[in-house]
DNA sequence: GATCAATATTGACAGATGTCGATGTGTGGG
DNA sequence: CCCACACATCGACATCTGTCAATATTGATC
């Protein structure tokens, strides 16, 4: 269908508008984009890209990730699936390890949306 | 105290950061980050954001708000509270009308910590 | 292939969140 | 003074969310 064609992902969305300050956002495109927001709006998850975006070669190994909480692994675990769907890390496994990568285009459009012109 | 001295509100912590890919978040300031985040990530809160910076003179009345959404007056009330205690919109009552203006800087300041320097 | 280590999935549960209808509060006009 | 209007607060409800313990899955190693 054409309305499939059509739909945008959110990570695609957010490409794609105007900065919220300049013209009111459509609720369609309000709907793509708060996902983004939602998964990032959490204070672990925040830390978790952050510590991956932050670390060498821009990525990083669970087993690290699951060092710098006092949460349990199921618990990390949770979280970064809730960042790799929303669309936010990338998820690459080698050998028994996973590493999630941040992908920063997405932020960075994020940013642009939020942060308007200025 | 000091220590309460030392603490931030999340607007102004959300300006005294590096931004998230340059370093690791700091667990206070990932808690302190948040919450303004969580604000932000709802469809209609994005959109009342979005409405009330692109009118004109930067702030719009509640009665224009509630036209825009097809949901009950306490629910866009509700909405609006929670963007002002975040401290992402500023609200000032002028006779029996209320106007709410976006905090550009907490925008930009917020872009910049989930931007990086790209 | 038995075993171990690294992640993911499941199920459960308390607490937060979005929404509404009903009601409260304050302001201006008649 | 009372009413109409703009907005906020309250109480209730269903749903979503963060967390954990237990269990499953997958890959390396002996």
């Amino acid at each position: 269908m054409s309305k499939s064609q059509l739909t945008l992902t959110p990570v695609e969305t957010v490409a794609c508008c105007s900065p919220l300050v300049r013209e009111p956002l459509a609720a369609d495109r309000a709907e793509s984009v708060a996902p983004l927001l939602k998964a990032l709006a959490d204070p672990v998850r925040l830390r978790l890209v952050s510590i991956v975006a932050a670390s060498e070669g821009g990525e990083a190994c669970v087993c690290d990730l699951n060092d710098a909480f006092d949460l349990s692994q199921p618990t990390i675990s949770h979280h970064l699936k809730v960042l790799h769907e929303a669309g936010l890390l990338d998820r690459s496994k080698r050998g028994v390890w996973v590493y999630y990568a941040v992908r920063r285009e997405v932020l960075a459009d994020l940013a642009a949306l939020i942060g308007g012109g200025a």
